[in-house]
RNA sequence: UGGGGGAUCGUCUAAUGGCAGGACGCAAGACUCUGACUCUUGCUAUCAAGGUUCGAAUCCUUGUCCCCCAGCCA
């Protein structure tokens, strides 16, 4: 991550060639400007990453700015989950904080302007009204009949309109532009709409909220936005953003000369296979309790991810990889897995939990004695240390370790098999204990003295080491083994007319409410990753308890044992 | 049948008229007190057809396919 060639994608190409050409000075600016109407997802990331990465590698800066224009939706809550997942993304923007509606009064000010310039009137037509007029493809829209409205009269209804005396949705401030253009953009857009919904920021202050793409080109602009970076589907918006910048006063209102307009440039967004980041579909699984929360770990939102363990280097990483586009992105789920392995296997301290506990006598051992074997954290790196794991008499081992008729591939725990305990004695399986079902519920075995790490005896290799965990010095845990959310690679994917909730999948939590952790877990603080050895990446969850521990499957390890299991 | 974009291994991405390279993935093997990690080897690509050129993924022409746009959402 660190020592990796510079990044050097198109928009980067771009902003060199202006650096080169001298212009602005060489000044690069950017933006966040995510719309506060839910939360951030894994997409999002990518525009995280590629925004405050700019600023950062041209020693600019990068402007966290909400785009909170349609309080209908908007919620302070997302306000501040937004700066919670940026700011834990990595990302710092200092001061540069700023919010669309702070400057509601400048771009009021500047429709007024608009109007006087003639280049705005106020519309009384309603929106179905107008979507007739606005034209189909390849034919010329119609005019509206209130296009011609005198400046007097427009400027006299507009301020009527901010002032209150309409219902909502009665009138709209629109762009005089062109409706013939080809471009739906440039078919005389509303500019201004009234909404009587009190806002998160102003309150009650407005009545009429300005739309997007006035709101974003005149926020731009009076921010100092250089370049500014969004996806591909605003290409078609560019000459509107152009228009703005273009007619309204804002160089004088910046004091700042034509050159140093923002541009604005697209890149493709991305998409994951078997993650969904349609903020209307996530926002469907939260309300319809199809999972816990925003944060539930199964989610592709910021705020699941980290939940679920994911650190913060692994998706900067994510994104430094999958690289910046125009084409259309459909990156695997598996890469991200792959990020999130490398940078846990290198930071993550080892410890042995068992998941589906079996339980095991080693009759050579004597009852009530401990053993205190040495384990390394870190099986390549020790400057994180070691400490001891508890060997006792009884002991649990993953249920799973043990076949009762094992094929040959077979490494682990059969009727008189020989494995390693990991950091300790062999073992070998002397007898097994049914119940009157038939079921195994204990393993009798004996140990082998010598290979007792530490007794000097003659090395002896068996080729399966299992995890274990002491039935007498042991942390009980709660674990909870999430999987992906979808079933489908394209989770939106679903015949006509029927549901996306048919690609969940039904797997995708299994909690397992009685596990043994080793003891030196008790107590470990929310948030901390360990690598539970030969099961996968864990950690603890915000719901641990201090004499119960909880945590949350990030990404199992790769199990080349189960692929081979499953060719058969 | 309008406008705006895009097509390079299965996936993502390099090349900027000069050896199509990397990563993920997959396969085989080595190593191993984690069937992990690591290592070795291998796998597969320039949308098509013409043209320009000593030389084309790159330039030109024609075609094909894919995505976005008709919110008082962003």
């Amino acid at each position: 991550m660190s020592n990796e060639a510079p990044k050097n994608d198109f928009i980067r190409q771009l902003i060199q060639e202006d650096r080169k050409g001298g212009k602005r000075g060489g000044r690069v600016q950017t933006r966040f400007p995510p719309e506060p109407n839910g939360f951030l997802h894994i997409g999002h990331a990518k525009s995280i990453c590629l925004n405050f990465g700019i600023a950062k590698d041209f020693g600019g800066r990068c402007f966290l700015r909400f785009d909170d224009t349609n309080p209908a939706t908007e919620e302070e809550l997302f306000i501040r989950s937004i700066e919670q997942d940026v700011r834990w993304l990595g990302f710092d923007w200092g001061a540069d904080l700023r919010f669309a509606s702070d400057y509601f009064d400048a771009i009021y000010e500047h429709a007024e302007a608009l109007i006087e310039a003639g280049k705005a009137f106020v519309c009384d037509l309603s929106s179905d009204e107008m979507r007739e007029l606005r034209g189909v493809p390849g034919q010329p829209g119609k005019e509206s009949p209130h296009r011609s409205r005198s400046v007097a009269e427009s400027l006299e209804l507009f301020r009527k309109m901010r002032a209150g005396e309409f219902p909502d949705g009665s009138r709209t401030l629109r762009a005089k532009i062109d409706m013939a253009s080809p471009n739906f953009n440039l078919r005389d857009p509303v500019l201004y709409r009234i909404k009587r919904q009190p806002h998160p920021k102003t309150g009650t202050k407005w009545v009429i909220y300005p739309m997007y793409d006035y709101a974003h080109a005149l926020s731009d602009a009076i921010e100092g936005t250089t370049h500014s970076i969004c996806t591909l589907e605003f290409e078609d918006h560019r000459p509107l953003y152009d228009w703005c910048l273009e007619v309204l006063p804002i160089d004088k209102w910046t004091q700042r000369s034509s050159d140093e307009r923002p541009n604005q440039y697209e890149f493709a967004r991305m998409e994951v296979t078997y993650l969904l980041t349609s903020k209307r579909k996530l926002k469907d699984l939260v309300e319809t309790k199809t999972v816990a929360d925003w944060d539930d770990p199964r989610m592709p939102t910021i705020a699941g991810l980290r939940r679920r363990g994911v650190p913060a280097a692994a998706l900067r990483d994510f994104c430094d990889r999958i690289g910046v586009a125009k084409a259309a992105q459909q990156v695997e789920f598996e890469l991200l897995d792959h990020c999130i392995r490398e940078e846990l296997d290198k930071t993550a301290p080892r410890a042995m939990v068992v998941t589906k506990p079996l339980k095991v006598t080693i009759e050579t051992l004597p009852a009530g004695e401990i053993t205190a074997l040495y384990a390394p954290n870190h099986p390549s790196n020790a400057e994180m240390g070691s400490r001891k794991v508890a060997l006792s008499r009884e002991l649990y081992i993953e249920a799973t370790d043990f076949m009762l008729d094992p094929p040959k591939k077979f490494f682990r725990l059969g009727p008189g098999r020989e494995v390693r305990l990991r950091f300790g004695p062999i073992i070998k399986c002397e007898r097994v204990v049914t119940n009157a079902a038939g079921e195994v519920v204990e393993l009798v075995c004996s140990h082998d003295a010598a290979s007792m790490p530490g007794a000097g005896g003659e090395p002896r290799k068996v080729k399966g080491v299992i995890h274990w965990v002491s039935a007498e010095k042991n942390a009980v845990c709660e674990v909870r083994n999430y999987d992906r959310l979808f079933a489908a690679p394209e989770p939106s994917d679903v015949p006509e007319g029927e549901d996306y909730k048919k690609n969940l999948n039904p797997g995708s939590l299994e909690t397992l409410p009685t596990a043994f952790a080793e003891l030196s877990l008790a107590g470990s603080a929310p948030g901390s990753t360990y690598q539970f050895e030969r099961l996968g990446y864990y950690v603890v969850d915000r719901d641990s308890q201090a004499e119960r521990l909880v945590v949350n499957r990030t990404v199992g390890l790769r199990d080349s044992w189960a692929k081979e299991q499953s060719k058969e």
